[in-house]
DNA sequence: TATGAATGAGTTTTCATTCAT
DNA sequence: CATGAATGAAAACTCATTCAT
């Protein structure tokens, strides 16, 4: 038996849960939440697969973890692009954009994305989380943002919830194309390039019409 | 009415294998490939588990069979939209867009769809399948319509890779908000509603411009 | 429908259970009972899965019959032997091995024996058949005859059983070695050579001993 | 009694899997490979169903260190035999046939010689290297003695590989007889007996010549 | 706390047997 | 009689979860 207790690098076990549920995001964005196995999981954790159950009572329970980790990050993002200053519709379009496909380039989003769509009936609780917590206050927000715009004559009419959904598809497009084509050979699609290209086109228009050149 | 009443004989060869493909679907759309139960899709194909064997050696195999035969239907209309006359871009694209989003919204591709994203990483091959021979042939054909018009001056300079997954982003995106989040109740997307705002404000540019006409 | 009956040349319906018992023998001989598949006895016989069950009405049915209709031919070669003039024990011996070694080259005895031997425990009836009708009347009327020998001074004396066991083994074995170590590449046993090497040996000894060469 | 009462205990990782291959050799031994359960070589372990795949992948796994774990005990047991001191060749041959037979009277390789015989279509990788590894040595070993003997002048000519095989078979025709027919009433054979007897006749010649010692 | 051997319920897969044609 | 599609009971195998240490 040692004298001195336990050597001073061992993690610190109040990490414990964080690292596991960061296992188990590649994991189950890899596998799905049904062909994922504890047991990977917990290798990949670097821990036994036993200390899982002293921080989780079920594997549903390590899903919703990660699931709902993933909301507030992003929730955070929203918050803080919604907090800037009033200024011109495009402006604000362009900056939240630049922001948006940098996270969307840099995190782990997409893999939960792809578990939100693809356990979206096997876990409803959690789809509609991510909707009512994330995707919906963030597409009011941009819907509100546009209807304003076009209340100030800057934006043309249309249906201004349809319009939000135009302008953030390209870059959902884009990070399941990462997740999915990508990885089986196809090209890969410039996220960044692709965002900033269509709110260019889309803010000016891409047919030429006479006399009215940009 | 039918003068003799249907044949309720269980004999019927020909027929089962599309019959559990069909039942297959639903399953594997609703569950995923994992958490999808071999009895839940002979009971949806009212046949017994056994049958399913008669046409097919593995479950995995149904799984090839459900994603490989989403395929060509799909293909055969992105083949028929190319082969429309040349007539001006924009006319093209509205045609195209159409077709489209009513092929979206009548045909369970939505289903098929969250299975291949979902589904990339443990069937590779099916999502390169998927990439090979639908979703680049029709992505390359419409980046080289777009450059066409490029070219004739029609459409203004830009990626026209880039373009053409814009134009077709927020269709995708519809489909999957309905079999995610509509099902948790969130407000649905009128998908030909999106794609034709989307490809009016595509081809007009939505800033109004001074001196431009609308 | 066919106005004058069935051709002619079809195989008549009283052939089909020997036809089966025959392909029966084959794949039961190769693969064991359990492992034997009803469908691959079917196609040897060139009849379908189910026409078997007209004859026979379970699997067991049919290893029974496999391995009953092994006994009687053997039987009779048995009876024949023993029916022999009674000449001198070596003559006889001679003329006995002779035939034996003839059939168990020629027939398929092999299989069967490898069959009664592996399946003994989950089909005690038929190990006990071919004891009692054919293995202990064999070796009985052997024992007989040695035992009748040594009375009559022709061979010397020890336990007539055990003689005949030693007599007929290395046959059994050859049989054995044929089924099991030739088909992975050993170097074949030479059946009859070695019977009559044997009996040669077993009637003169093998030791040289002085002054009483043969 | 032991001091502190035999451990109860669930943890015996290191001697589970040499349980497991002994109940498997029951389960087998009496089934055969295709019949034999799982659930009944778990229960004879006193282990459950699952426990087996900790320590084996496949049924086939467990079946093929059931064999194997048959080889080499023996081989020591022939190696032995082997390194016995150069005397006359009858004096080995006793020594050897006597340490044979009660190895196999004491020891189980009935069950193993009966499962590779009945198993050495489906096994024959097994079927091989029981014949490479085991009895092809055993049988060279013996093979080579006889004829160094009979240069020696000890023996008579004859085909050594076949006066091998006449030496050994009653001892396997007794292994086989107490696996197939003893436990469905046969008069059990006395294997020892057998050997002595058959080795000494096998020595002596059982013809009574005129003129020779006996 | 931490481990990982052990459990057993649940799933895929096989195949003897049935039965509609 | 004959067929072979269909059935369903049985068996191999997996893996989340427990628990002795």
């Amino acid at each position: 038996m040692l004298p001195m207790g336990q050597p001073k690098f061992k993690r610190r076990k109040a990490d414990r849960p964080d690292e596991i549920v960061a296992a188990a995001l590649e994991v189950f964005a890899e596998k799905g939440f049904a062909a994922a196995r504890l047991e990977d999981i917990a290798a990949r954790a670097g821990v036994s697969k036993g200390a899982i159950y002293l921080y989780f009572a079920t594997k549903q329970d390590i899903f919703r973890a990660v699931v709902e980790q993933g909301i507030a990050p992003n929730l955070d993002m929203v918050r803080a692009s919604l907090a800037a200053p009033t200024g011109n519709f495009a402006d604000l379009l362009r900056g939240l954009v630049k922001t948006l496909s940098s996270v969307v380039a840099a995190t782990s989003v997409g893999g939960i994305v792809k578990m939100v769509i693809g356990e979206s009936r096997n876990f409803p609780e959690l789809a509609q989380a991510w909707h009512d917590k994330l995707v919906h206050p963030a597409l009011d927000a941009m819907t509100g943002a546009i209807a304003a715009a076009q209340v100030r004559g800057e934006l043309r009419p249309g249906d201004p919830r349809l319009h939000a959904i135009s302008l953030i598809s390209p870059m959902l497009v884009g990070v399941i194309w990462r997740e999915t084509f990508t990885p089986v050979g196809a090209d890969p699609i410039d996220i960044p390039a692709l965002a900033q290209q269509h709110v260019d086109l889309w803010l000016r228009g891409v047919l030429i019409e006479a006399g009215a050149a940009s």
